[in-house]
RNA sequence: CGCGGUGUGGAGCAGCUAGGUAGCUCGUCGGGCUCAUAACCCGAAGGUCGUUGGUUCAAAUCCAGCCGCCGCAACCA
């Protein structure tokens, strides 16, 4: 029985079109999951989409469509990508499949019953207009609601939770003595912001929205993302359910690969959840960076989404996948931009083995008419060459095993540059002139070609696309190219059989290429913004606009707003967002912070007047108090403060 | 004093755990070659290894302080 091998992308969320960065994580996974496969592994390779959730509840609405037509689209998006990128998945799971609800169901009552789940109040920001609960981090740069760019409230409401501490010493452990989370430098910053100040219980149910998977015993409520969308891991290999049978074959999974702003609920919540179901954990956890673009992340709003199907269709998906496997490494971002991409394919994959087998195929055509005599002279010169190639072997093995696929490719390409070197070493054009060197030249020409079979099929787990047709080009038969024979030397047939074809990888002119690319992302961008739903412009369309409730002169007159003059202002200690402000208020002064520190330096405030309110309950903010508030407006370009004509009189009120 | 990472020739990085001629890729310049996709091969220029001090015969590497950048956490009444 061959040895399993599991892997994962997350489950990706169908809100919109996929794009490069969607390619990063399942591009790396595919070419790990197609070495495995090579190499003999029985290898099981989960991709698919995380398909609740009230975004796409509202999405849908917003365009007078089921939440399930919704996300079917956009599937069948990712799906055309990922056939376009050649991904080779063996399995594909939708949250919204049958099989998965049913099994999360069965894994919700299982955690209930067992006790790890209890009913509790969840009380958090809660935005009333989209009557949805937002943790802090999801909140915008204004600490406003991200959908409406309105003001949160505190606010509860019942929910069920999952106990996280009885696992907080097993997930410490977990992560500082195990090689668990790869690469491990971030398991401190794990521990210690969240496991040592006390592993909070989990919300795992909402009942805000409709879109999820019902609570069996309880319908009022929805699972919530976690339970939800974590356990597609094991659901798929049929845990908790009949449509599969796979669990204990492949589980525990191999590998999870994520990008770094989910590894929280990777390193954290997810092992929690199988420990509470005694199940084994994943063996690694591998999390890599962003994609940046230009140097700033990815993002709709800021319209430099890359298009992989216009870049796939101007190189190559081959050329695109080298890329991205070749920038990306564990931990680190990587940068994306036209010009690092046009340059990197030129240089590898173009005057790299792209040459390689162009020159050596054309001088066995033209010395030999394509067809090697099989006279050999070997000389002591290839034995360096033919140890190097064969060292690359063994290397990049090491390099898979420990998920490192940019040190993988690097060392294959040092072997692309021993061959070239190899060529001016042995000087075949000078060999083609000498009718008594030919069984040298033959030789020379047999070890390159040879040398390309090790070469091309180290490559191709990485570019599935391009390596048959070298393999057609150097005269290599499907055996000539099993894993098994990457070890010796020799392995192509004596009177091999070379056929001329295109070129592999053809030489981009950058400046131009960079031009049109330019023109292309500029169309995207306009295009884009006529596309993003009103929420996303970052206006708040007139129509849109929904008042709170009313309220009577009463009511008003319960706020009391006051001038006031900003005497002093200093930065907060230990906060980036905090002014501590010093204000004249006509009635003996008061100090009041306010989270403005990011838009307004302390010198532009002194001296003027605002708004205040007067007689809001203090509290206390990063350990300073605060006396009322100040009135500001939050703004698309951040928040404004409402200033006063100066000739109103400290301590006036304002109604 | 919240936690962690990082600062190395023009750009991007390796080296630091186990101190001892500073290395790789791209770019630049010069040379060679002509089989090849103006590609390939060789060579050169270019770095006080963020800063200050310490340990040592010897520090990019160990220790301490400082500065810059990044991430996480906290914070927005």
């Amino acid at each position: 029985m061959a040895e399993k091998f599991y892997i994962t992308t997350p489950i990706y969320y169908p809100s919109g079109n996929p794009h490069i960065g969607h390619c990063y994580t399942t591009v790396a996974c595919d070419s790990i999951a197609r070495f495995r496969r090579m190499q003999g592994y029985d290898v099981m390779f989960l991709t698919g989409t995380d398909e609740h959730g009230q975004k796409i509840e509202q999405k849908a609405a917003e365009k007078g469509i089921t939440p399930q037509e919704f996300v079917d689209g956009f599937v069948g998006e990712f799906k055309k990508l990922w056939e376009f990128m050649n991904i080779s998945y063996d399995r594909y799971i939708r949250t919204t499949d049958n099989y998965h609800v049913e099994a999360v169901q069965g894994i919700f009552k299982a955690l209930y019953d067992k006790g790890y789940i209890y009913k509790g109040e969840y009380s958090g920001k809660y935005c009333t207009p989209c009557e949805s609960f937002w943790t802090d981090s999801q909140l915008d740069e204004n600490g406003c609601c991200p959908e409406c760019h309105r003001p949160v409230s505190l606010a509860k409401e019942e929910a069920y939770f999952f106990r996280m501490s009885p696992f907080a010493d097993r997930i410490e452990k977990l992560l500082t003595e195990t090689d668990y989370l790869r690469p491990n430098n971030r398991a401190l910053e794990l521990v210690n912001n969240f496991i040592k100040p006390g592993l909070e219980d989990l919300c795992v149910s909402r009942t805000t929205f409709k879109w999820g998977v019902p609570v069996t015993f309880d319908d009022k409520h929805v699972v919530y993302v976690w339970i939800d969308a974590l356990s597609n891991y094991i659901t798929a290999l049929g845990y908790g359910n009949s449509e599969y049978n796979d669990f204990g074959e492949y589980w525990p999974a191999d590998v999870h690969m994520v990008a770094k702003d989910i590894m929280r609920f990777h390193a954290i919540i997810w092992p929690a959840i199988l420990m509470a179901l005694e199940l084994p954990l994943p063996k690694h956890l591998a999390v890599h960076g962003w994609i940046t673009f230009n140097g700033e992340k990815m993002s709709k709003s800021l319209g430099n989404v890359v298009d992989p199907f216009i870049l796939g269709e101007r190189y190559g998906c081959d050329a695109i996948r080298y890329h991205i496997l070749r920038e990306m490494a564990l931990g680190a971002d990587s940068s994306f931009s036209n010009e690092i991409m046009i340059n990197r394919i030129n240089s590898d994959l173009a005057n790299g083995i792209g040459n390689l087998v162009s020159r050596t195929v054309a001088m066995a055509e033209k010395y030999f008419g394509g067809t090697l005599p099989v006279e050999r002279e070997s000389e002591p010169v290839d034995e360096d060459f033919k140890s190097v190639i064969l060292n690359t072997v063994s290397e990049v093995e090491k390099d898979i095993d420990e998920t490192k696929i940019k040190q993988a490719l690097e060392k294959i390409f040092v072997a692309v540059d021993r061959a070239n070197k190899y060529i001016d070493e042995t000087e075949p054009w000078k060999l083609g002139k000498d009718e008594s060197r030919k069984a040298r030249l033959a030789t020379v020409l047999y070890n390159l070609l040879d040398g390309i079979r090790i070469i091309s099929t180290l490559l191709s787990p990485f570019m599935p696309s391009t390596m048959p047709e070298i393999w057609k080009q150097i005269g290599a038969s499907e055996e000539d190219v099993r894993y098994e024979k990457l070890s010796v030397f020799g392995i192509l047939s004596e009177n091999v059989t070379v056929h001329k074809g295109k070129i592999l990888f053809p030489r981009i002119d950058v400046e131009k290429e960079i031009e049109e690319l330019n023109a292309i992302i500029r169309k995207n961008m306009e295009s884009a913004q006529e596309n993003l739903s009103d929420s996303e412009k970052g206006e708040v369309p007139a129509e849109k606009i929904e008042l709170a409730p009313e309220i009577s002169i009463d009511d008003f007159a319960k706020v009391e707003l006051r001038c006031a003059k900003i005497i002093s202002a200093e930065k907060v200690k230990k906060s980036d967002k905090l002014l501590c402000l010093q204000l004249d208020d006509g009635m003996g002064g008061r100090q009041v912070v306010s989270g403005i520190a990011q838009y307004y330096t302390p010198e532009e405030l002194v001296g003027k007047k605002i708004q205040l309110v007067a007689n809001l309950k203090p509290v206390k903010l990063r350990g300073v108090e605060s006396f009322g508030m100040i009135c500001a407006s939050d703004t698309p370009d951040g928040v404004k403060v409402l200033f006063l004509d100066d000739s109103i009189p400290c301590g006036s009120k304002i109604r």
